[in-house]
DNA sequence: ATCGTTCTAGAATATTCGATG
DNA sequence: CCATCGAATATTCTAGAACGA
C-alpha cells in the first residue's frame, strides 16, 4: 500500500481493500478484473470499512465510490428468493482495474462543480439576463424619450430653417426691391441727366465768345448748335460741321485725363491731355479751347457715365464699386452738364447785361474759367474760365475742409490763366488795368481755385476714405462683431 | 390495515412497522413518540422491510422516509468514540407521532422536487423574457429605424443650412455691393457737385439769347432747335390754355410711344408716333422730320439705360453686388446746393436787372465768384462773396466740416444782411433804393429762401450724421416687429 | 447477467426472458423473431415474473412494456368466441427483434413529463437569449452612441441655425440701414424739391431786389451779412473774416433744429422757427408771412416725407415696394420743376434783358407761378409758360422714355427760342408782338410742354408702374438662380 | 482546498393504480 | 375487459450539500 501520488486515499484504500487477499471474502476483483465485488455487505460494512474508513456505513462507501466516479454494476437476478436478493454488490470504474494500479491517478473525484454551470448558471443567468432585459428596456424607453426629443428638436429645427428661408426670402425681396429702386433711381437720374441738356440760352449779339453747351456720351458726338448768324451761331457751326469722332476722341481724352486727374495729379492729367490730343485736336482746342475743352470736361463725367452700364456691371460683379459711381456720376455729369448750360445761360445773361452796360468785358474778367486741366489761349474764354475757378460754389461741393494750402500747387495750372486773361480783356478796361486786376483776383483766387481742387480730391479722398470707412469698414467690423455674437 | 384514504403505502406501512409490537425490537417509536428508531439497522433491513416492501435495503426505505420529509435525528455523542455509531437510527416527522395517525394525511411525499415550481416559473418567466427580449428587439429596429431617419433628417438640416448660410453670404456680398455702390455713389455725387459750382455767368453782348436745345445720347446726335419763325410764345399761350387732362392723354400716348420706342426700334416708335400723333404734330413731324428722327435716336441710349434695369437686376442678382440709390439722394442735395446757388445767381440777375433801372448791375455781374473760404480784395469780388458767403446753405451741403465761421455768419450775415445790404451798396447804386429792393426781396423771398436752406440742411445732417446714424445705430424697435411680421 | 450500457435494466430482463430457453414455454420468440409471446399469462406472472422483477403482475409486466413502448399484437380471431382469450398474449417492437440485442439502445423509456424538454429547451433558450440579449444590449449602445452624435449635432445645428438668426437680424438691420439711408437720401431729395420750387424771382417792380442771405436754425438765427460799406463787398469781407467755428456751431444747431423739426409737427416747427428768428425776422416774416407759410408749408410735405423713413420703412419691409418709387419719381419730379423753374427763370431774364433792349420787365412781374397745371390767363405770364413748358432741360429730368414728340418740341421750342429771343432782343418788339411769339411758341411748344408733363407722369408711371413692377413682380428666376447658386 | 462522511435530493426507473377509450 | 397511458409512488442509483478534517 503506498500512496505516492495525488491518489486520493479512498482510491488507494478501496485498491488495498479489494487487493487485500485476507479480505477477498467480503470484497473482491470480480472475474475480469474490471470491477469488485462486495460479497457481503453487511459484514463488509461492520467488519472491514472501519478499518480503513472512519465509519461503518456501507452507503458512506458508495457514496465515495460513486464521488470517484465509480457505479454499480446492475445485476439481473434469476430472481428467485428475496433471499438471495443480497446477493453481492458490484461496482466498476474504467480506471480501476485489477492489476493496474497505475490507472487510478485517472480517477478523479467529482467536484460538486457542476451545479454553477447548469443549474445555478442558469438561474443566475436568468436572473441576469431579467434584469439585463428590464434594464435594457428601461433603457430604451430613456432612447425613446431622447428620440422623441430629437425629433421634436428637429421639427423645431425645420420650423427654425422654415422661419430663416422665409426671412432670407423676404430679405431677397427687400433687396431686389432696394436694389430696383436704386437702379431706377439711377437710370432716373441718368435719363434724366441726359434729356436735359438744354443749352439754355444763348447769347448772342455778335461779340464774346459764344457758349455751346453740350453733352457727351460714350460714343457721343458733340452737339453744336448751328446758327446762321454772326456771333456764337457761326462758332456753333463750325462745331457742328467737325467730325463727330474727334469730338469723341477728345471725350475720351479728356476722359481718360479726368481720370487719371481723380486718381493722379493734375499735372500728369494735363501732359497726358496735351499729348493725347491731335493736332487737329489740339489746334482747335486752341482756337475754341475754351469753350471746348471746359465743355469737354464737363463732359468728362459723362463720357464715364456712358460706359457706365458695362462698367457699372463689371464693377459690381468685381465687388468693386468702383464703378457704380460712375454710372452714378454719369447721371450726375449730365444734369451738371444741364447745369453747366444753365450756368452759361446765367453767364450768357450776365454778358447781356454786363454787355448792355459795358460790352461785357467784365465778365470775362470775372469769370474765370473753371477747367483746371484746360489750356486756354482765347483770352476771353479764359477769362471766363478764371471766373468758373474762382466761382465760390466750387467751395460749397466741396463738403470738406478745404486745405488751405494744398491750392498753391493748383496755382501753377492757373497761372497760366493770367496771361491768357490780359490780352483778352478788352471792353473799356484797359487791358493792363484788366491784367492786374486778374492778376489780383489770380493771386487771390488761386488759391481758392487749388484749394476748391484740393478739397474735391480731399472730399473724394474723403469719400473714398472717411465715408467707405463708415460705409464699408465700418460695417465690416460690426459684422465681423455679429458673426461673433 | 386499511389504506383508504390518500395516505400513500408507504406511511401506513411505516405506521404499521412502528406500530407493530411484533416489531419493536427493531423498529419502535420513541420515547417522546415524535419519531421512530430503527434499532438494528442490518436485521431491520433484512428481516422487515421485505415484509412491508419490495426490498430489503434500509437505503431505500430511508430514501422514503426523505421522500416524505422524514429527517433522521442526530445523536450528539457524548464525545464517545465510535461506539455508538452503531447505534439506533432515528427519524422523525412533524406529523409522524405516536398515537396520531390522522396527522399522516398531513404527510407529503415529495413531488419531483421543484420541477413544477421553478420549472413553472422558469417557463413563465422564459416567456417573459423571450417576449419582452424580442419587444426590446423589434423597439430597437423601431428606435434604429427612426435614428436614421433622423439622421437623415439633420443631414437635410445641414443641407438647409448650409444653403441658407450661403444665401445669406450672398445677401452679405449683395449688401456689401449695395451699400459700397452707394457710398460710392454718393462720393461721386459729392465730388460731382463739388466739381461744379461753376460761376453762373455773364456774358452778354446786347442781342437777345438763342434757344439751343439739344438732346445727346450715346451715339447721340445733337438736336437742335431751329426756329424760323417769330416767337414761341404764342404758342405757349394756346398750351397754357388747354384742358389738362388733353395733356395727360397726350402724356400718356407718349408714355406708350416712348416704351415701344425703348424695347421697338425706332421706326416702329415713329410709326407708332406719327400714328398717334395728330395731325398738328405730324405736320410738325414732318417739317421737322431731320431733327426728330435724330431725336428719336438720341433716345435710343436712352431706351438702353431702360433696358438696364433688367440688365442692371439681372446682373445684381446674380451675384454682383448691387447698387445703391442712396447716393444718389445725397448728390440731389448738393445738386439742391447748386441749384440754389444758381438760383442766387438768377435773382442777382434779377437784381442786375432792376438795378441796371438802378444801377447795381454791376455786382451782380461781377458777383460770380462767392467763395466763403476765398478772401477777395477786390471790391467787386467781395460783394460777390457776400452774396455766396451769405448763402449759408451751400456751406452745409457739403456735407464736410462746416466752416468755422457759420455762426458768426449767421449773425452777422442775418441781422446785418439787412443793414449791410443797404449801406453796404456804396458805388453808383443808391443805398436807399437798394434797401428797398432787399426788404422787398427779404419780405417775399427770405421765408421761402430760408426754408430753403433749413431743409437742405437738414437733408445735409441726415446724410452725414442721422445717415450714420440710422445705418449703424437704427433702433432695433422696428426690427423687430419686422421681426414677428 | 451484468447489464451496464445504458439499457433499462426492463429491457435487459425482457431479453432476457424471452431468449431463455427454460422459461420458452411461458414465454418465447415469435415465429417471425420479431415480437414475443407470453404463453401462459398466469403462470408466466406468478412463477417467472417475481424472479426477475419485483412484482408478479402481469399488469406491471406489461405497463413495463407499454412503457417502452411494446405493443400488444391483436390477433384477429377468426370469430370464433373467446376461446381464444386465454391464448398466449403477443408484443411487439421495432427495436426488439430476435437476435438483435443491439437495436434494444434504441428503446426509449416514454418519459412522464416534458420536463426533460423543458428543460433542455431551457437551456437552448436560454443561450439564444443571452445572446439576444446581449445584442440587444450592444446595439443599445450603438444606438446610444447615435443619439448622443445626433443630440450633438441639433445642438451645432441650433448654434447655425443661431447664427444664422443673427446674421440675419444683422442683415436686416443693415437692410433697415440702408432703406432708411436711403428713405433720408430720397426724403431729402424730396424735400429740396419740394423746397425749391422758389419762385424764382421777380419781385420788383421798378426796384431793385434786395437778397437776404439766411440760415435758419433751431432756435434759428439768421444769418444775415452786415455790411457796413455800401455794396455787398464789404458785408462779404467781414463774413470772410469771421470764425469759420462759428459757422459750424451754426450749423450744428441748424442741424438740431432740423431734426426736431422733422419728428415734430409742422407748427412746432413753425413756432420754434418763430421763436428763433430775432425780431428781424419775425418782422419780416409777418410782412411777408404769406411767403414764408406757403414755403413752410411746402415744408410740410417733407416734414411728412421725413416722417416717411419709419412708415417708409415699414412698407418697403411690409413688401410694399410702392412707397419707394414714388419718393423716388417726387424727388425727380420735383427737381425737374425746380430746374425748370430755373430755366423760367433765366428765360425770363433773357426776356427781361430782351425787354430792357425792349421793356421785358412783365416777364418777372409774371412769371411767379410755372406750375403747368395754373392756367395763366396774362400774356406775359403764359409767355413764360411757354417758355419754361418749352423748357426742354425739364424732358432730361423725367428720366423717362423721352417722348416721341420731343423732338418737334425741341425742334418748335427751338425755333420759336430763336424767334423769340431774335424779336424779344430786339426790344422795340412791341407786346402784341409778343404775344404773337407766344402763340407761336404755343404750337410748337406745346408738344414739348406736354412732354415734358408726358416725361413727368411718365417718369411716375415707370414709378408707379415700372418700378413697381420691377420691384414687386421682378422674374423670381433670376432669384431662383441666384437660390441654385 | 481536497477529501471524507453523512444526510438528503435528483433522476431514472420501477411499480402500482386508475383513467380512458 | 383490454390496451394504453397518466400519475403517483416505489426503488435504485447517483448527486448535492453541509460539515469536518
Amino acid at each position: 500500500m503506498k500512496h505516492n501520488s495525488n491518489v486520493p486515499a479512498f482510491l488507494t484504500k478501496l485498491w488495498t481493500l479489494v487487493e487485500d487477499a485476507d479480505t477477498n471474502e467480503l470484497i473482491c476483483w470480480s472475474q475480469e478484473g474490471n470491477s469488485f465485488l462486495v460479497l457481503d455487505e453487511q459484514r463488509f460494512a461492520k467488519e472491514i470499512l472501519p478499518k480503513f474508513f472512519k465509519h461503518n456505513n456501507m452507503a458512506s462507501f458508495i457514496r465515495q465510490l460513486n464521488m470517484y466516479g465509480f457505479r454499480k454494476v446492475m445485476h439481473i437476478d434469476t430472481g428467485f428468493v428475496k433471499q438471495e436478493r443480497d446477493g453481492p454488490v458490484e461496482f466498476q470504474h474504467p480506471y480501476f482495474k485489477h492489476g493496474q494500479d497505475g490507472l487510478l491517478e485517472n480517477i478523479k473525484r467529482k467536484v460538486s462543480n457542476t451545479r454553477p454551470e447548469d443549474n445555478k448558471i442558469r438561474h443566475e443567468d436568468l436572473t441576469k439576463i431579467l434584469a439585463s432585459v428590464q434594464s435594457v428596456h428601461s433603457q430604451q424607453e430613456n432612447i425613446d424619450t431622447r428620440l422623441a426629443a430629437l425629433k421634436r428638436e428637429n421639427e423645431a429645427l425645420w420650423m427654425e430653417i422654415s422661419d430663416l428661408r422665409q426671412k432670407h426670402a423676404h430679405q431677397q425681396q427687400l433687396i431686389k426691391k432696394l436694389i430696383h429702386f436704386i437702379v431706377k433711381l439711377v437710370q432716373n437720374n441718368h435719363i434724366l441727366n441726359i434729356k436735359r441738356k438744354r443749352p439754355v440760352l444763348v447769347n448772342s449779339s455778335g461779340k464774346k465768345p459764344k457758349y455751346i453747351h453740350q453733352i457727351y456720351d460714350d460714343k457721343s458726338c458733340v452737339t453744336n448748335v448751328k446758327g446762321s448768324e454772326v456771333s456764337n451761331d457761326i462758332i456753333i457751326c463750325d462745331v457742328t460741321e467737325k467730325n463727330p469722332e474727334d469730338y469723341f476722341l477728345l471725350i475720351i481724352k479728356n476722359f481718360h485725363t479726368v481720370r487719371s486727374t481723380y486718381s493722379g495729379d493734375i499735372k500728369q492729367t494735363e501732359d497726358a491731355v496735351s499729348t493725347a490730343a491731335d493736332d487737329n485736336l489740339r489746334s482747335r482746342h486752341l482756337d475754341s479751347s475754351d469753350t471746348t475743352s471746359s465743355a469737354l470736361q464737363l463732359n468728362k463725367p459723362s463720357g464715364l457715365s456712358l460706359e457706365d452700364p458695362v462698367k457699372l456691371m463689371d464693377s459690381i460683379l468685381k465687388e468693386n464699386g468702383a464703378i457704380s459711381q460712375n454710372i452714378n456720376l454719369l447721371g450726375k455729369l449730365e444734369l451738371m452738364d444741364y447745369l453747366d448750360s444753365i450756368d452759361c445761360s446765367l453767364e450768357d445773361f450776365q454778358a447781356m447785361l454786363c454787355g448792355k452796360q459795358s460790352d461785357v468785358e467784365f465778365d470775362f474778367l470775372e469769370c474765370p474759367s473753371r477747367s483746371m486741366i484746360l489750356k486756354h489761349k482765347g483770352t476771353k474764354s479764359k477769362k471766363q474760365l478764371i471766373q468758373y475757378t474762382s466761382c465760390p460754389l466750387l467751395a460749397f461741393l466741396d463738403g470738406c475742409s478745404p486745405p488751405p494750402d494744398a491750392n498753391l500747387v493748383n496755382n501753377s495750372s492757373a497761372s497760366p490763366s493770367n496771361t491768357s486773361v490780359h490780352p483778352t480783356s478788352s471792353s473799356d478796361m484797359s487791358l493792363e488795368s484788366e491784367a492786374v486786376l486778374l492778376d489780383t483776383s489770380l493771386e487771390s483766387m488761386q488759391p481758392a481755385r487749388s484749394s476748391l481742387i484740393l478739397l474735391d480730391q480731399l472730399t473724394e479722398a474723403e469719400a473714398s476714405e472717411q465715408t467707405l470707412f463708415y460705409l464699408c469698414e465700418l460695417p465690416e467690423d460690426n459684422f465681423t462683431q455679429l458673426d461673433k455674437v
